[in-house]
RNA sequence: GCCGGAGUAGCUCAGUGGUAGAGCACUGCUCUGAAAAAGCAGUGGUCGAAGGUCCGAUUCCUUUCUCCGGCA
């Protein structure tokens, strides 16, 4: 018999803790998160981290493993991912991905081979002083097939490709997806575009009533700087900005709508890609899917 | 009522005597250690209305309507 993993994804506010509760209640499951922003402690609010009540004593895992000041990333995401599921699994237990960070969970789920060169910040600040341009004609002469189709628009992208090349000494190597040690179930979250909006909404509103301000003040306080947090995006972002005044209340409220929408969207484009993804519209049917699986 | 200013894309505004642009919104997309990040593309307007001048008006002139200031 071989492994087997649930995956729940979907967009942001469509429901996806609910449904992870839910299922991994019924079927002997916890929880391994795969969102990039709740591996960060202290920011809880923001990010809609579920409660400890709320966890019903499901364990989860991937919460709050990371330091805001410090850099998190993918491949930290991968290794500890997997350290958590094979953790489930010894225990008899039914890992549950969830999450609506598209890459961390392709990293698990196509079990995608990290290439061996770490970032290097001191580079990538010099780096991001040339003119772009200048950097792709770097780029073109030393991997011309990375040059070819990279996006050379995209200063992260060109320059992540530089590192690559001046730290290995190597073109970089085509993306390789190992053979995944377990099988999947991928439950896709979808709502009506026009539902997701006023969920999103609602959401926004009770987020500030929770008190997500002060908590992004605590944040800060604590030494977070504001560049930091505006790294962050949406909430972190954006109530930054307002807590420096370089937005009204207003404002803030209504960048925050509209970059959560955004946000909606550019998940939903990256999911639409992965033709395994079960869209399922409510729990019943997530239920079934499970059963039938396992 | 009088005097100014303004009416151009869903919104805020640029602009020109040869039938129009930007930012945002909207739609679609990309993604090899920042991914809630970082990027790309596309749709969209009888230029407030009616007359006039002109080969030609969104642009000049007249009238008219609406809005915003100021004065009564």
């Amino acid at each position: 018999m071989s492994k087997k993993i649930i995956v729940i994804l979907g967009p942001t506010a469509s429901g996806k803790t609910g449904l992870s509760i839910k299922l991994s209640k019924k079927f002997k499951g916890e929880v391994v998160s795969a969102d990039s922003r709740q591996v960060y402690k202290g920011m809880d609010i923001g990010t809609g981290k579920i409660t400890k009540k709320e966890t019903q004593g499901i364990p989860h895992y991937l919460l709050d493993v990371a330091d805001p000041k410090k850099r998190f990333d993918v491949a930290q995401y991968k290794i500890l991912a997997d350290k958590a599921i094979e953790k489930i699994f010894n225990k008899g237990k039914i890992p549950f991905l969830v999450g609506g960070t598209g890459f961390y969970i392709q990293s698990i789920v196509d079990n995608i081979q990290i290439l061996n060169v770490k970032p290097d910040w001191k580079l990538r600040e010099k780096l991001e002083k040339k003119p772009l341009p200048e950097l792709y004609r770097m780029l073109a002469k030393l991997d011309p097939a990375r040059a070819h189709n990279i996006d050379k628009n995209n200063p992260r992208r060109v320059i992540r490709a530089l590192e690559i090349v001046l730290k290995s000494k190597r073109p970089i190597m085509p993306l390789i997806k190992n053979k995944p040690a377990f099988e999947v179930l991928l439950i896709g979250v979808k709502r009506p575009k026009k539902e997701l909006k006023k969920l999103i909404e609602k959401r926004l509103l009770k987020r500030l009533d929770e008190g997500m301000i002060s908590e992004i003040k605590k944040l800060h306080k604590s030494g977070v700087s504001w560049k930091r947090l505006e790294e962050f995006g949406l909430e972190y972002r954006y109530v930054a900005q307002y807590l420096q005044n370089k937005l009204s209340y207003g404002q803030m409220v209504w960048h925050l709508q509209k970059a959560t929408e955004h946000y909606a969207k550019r998940q939903m484009t990256w999911f639409k890609r992965d033709k395994r993804i079960k869209w399922i519209k409510d729990t019943k049917q997530a239920e079934k899917l499970v059963k039938k699986f396992l």
